[in-house]
DNA sequence: GTGACTGCAAAGTCTTTGCACGCGG
DNA sequence: CCGCGTGCAAAGACTTTGCAGTCAC
């Protein structure tokens, strides 16, 4: 049984502090050392993760006062619009992703640990691609959650919470 | 070609307001004037909408002080805890769409536009119990969205706004 | 009559913004 | 040195909560 929890990344050119470096340098901007630490921080770990993780990543620098909270948003900003990580939206927050040297995958959503976790398919992909042409829909990418209860909160018989909170995707 | 935006509601044996009053009377709660207008007017759209779209077309309810803000949410979350809506997120704020009595199906999201459509595919239904199973997980539902330019806005010639928000999907 | 529901105001969360200073190129 | 970036504090957007009066049953 192939393990969703075991992406790897793969292979890619230049790193992504180079990306970033580039793509800051084409719009006039800076490498700083605030910027780099959080490109540090972040491309060490391979994780679904928001600003408050990343925060918590960082606390050391932040309470050492190198970088503060609306930096670290601000760099998320500029790391989606480089390409570099992806923006979704878990329970009301961003939650930030992997995007560049990650490959394309799709997420299961357990209701018993609220843990997200990726696989791939292919199929998958080749089926968006049919549906959308059905409805001459041009494809840009897509973002799909299976939402259920895993192996192990079914062992440990952990039940969803009661439907308080249905799950639900969220596109910003 | 067939029309994304034209599902129609199953047929169902209990209207919603049935199915919210039973929800209610094994819970000991009370059907008010609040919560029934709240339905009526939810009931009477067929849309993907929000607590501030609601709002707005309980304006006229809230302006003589028939409704209250606190209260359409409180009522929004019972209905999803009822199951007559789910809950999704789009752009940081909560947005609800039928469940009872509205089929299962996924969604195109346009980026020109921001407009999301639905449309069904029993083979993507399959597909994603297929891959579940691959991983012992026990699905109870899905969220997909196709990200992309629906054909007006490619035949307008409107490209996505640039990637500085990508679209990400949002659980809760 | 009892206790759930509402409205109000206020608080909470997460995120963004205005502004003066600091620093990268 | 120019002007982008940062940190601070404050504002903003959306949602939730405490509480006293009200209403459903």
């Amino acid at each position: 049984m192939p393990d969703p929890f075991q992406l790897r990344r793969v292979r890619v050119e230049r790193s992504p502090l180079e990306v970033f470096e580039q793509f800051l340098r084409r719009r006039g901007k800076r490498m700083t050392r605030q910027r780099r630490l959080i490109i540090d921080q972040i491309f060490t770990h391979h994780d679904h993760f928001d600003a408050d993780e990343l925060l918590a990543h960082l606390q050391e620098m932040i309470n050492k006062r190198l970088v503060s909270r609306p930096t670290v948003y601000r760099t998320l900003s500029d790391l989606v619009a480089a390409g570099l990580l992806r923006r979704m939206s878990i329970g009301g927050r961003s939650v930030y992703e992997y995007q560049y040297g990650y490959p394309s995958h799709d997420h299961l959503f357990c209701q018993g640990c609220n843990q997200l976790s990726e696989f791939q398919s292919p199929a998958m992909e080749k089926l968006c691609d049919r549906v959308a042409r059905q409805y001459d829909f041009q494809v840009l990418g897509h973002r799909l959650f299976v939402i259920g209860i895993c192996a192990r909160c079914r062992a440990a018989g952990r039940t969803p919470e009661e439907q308080t909170e249905a799950p639900g995707p969220f596109l910003r």
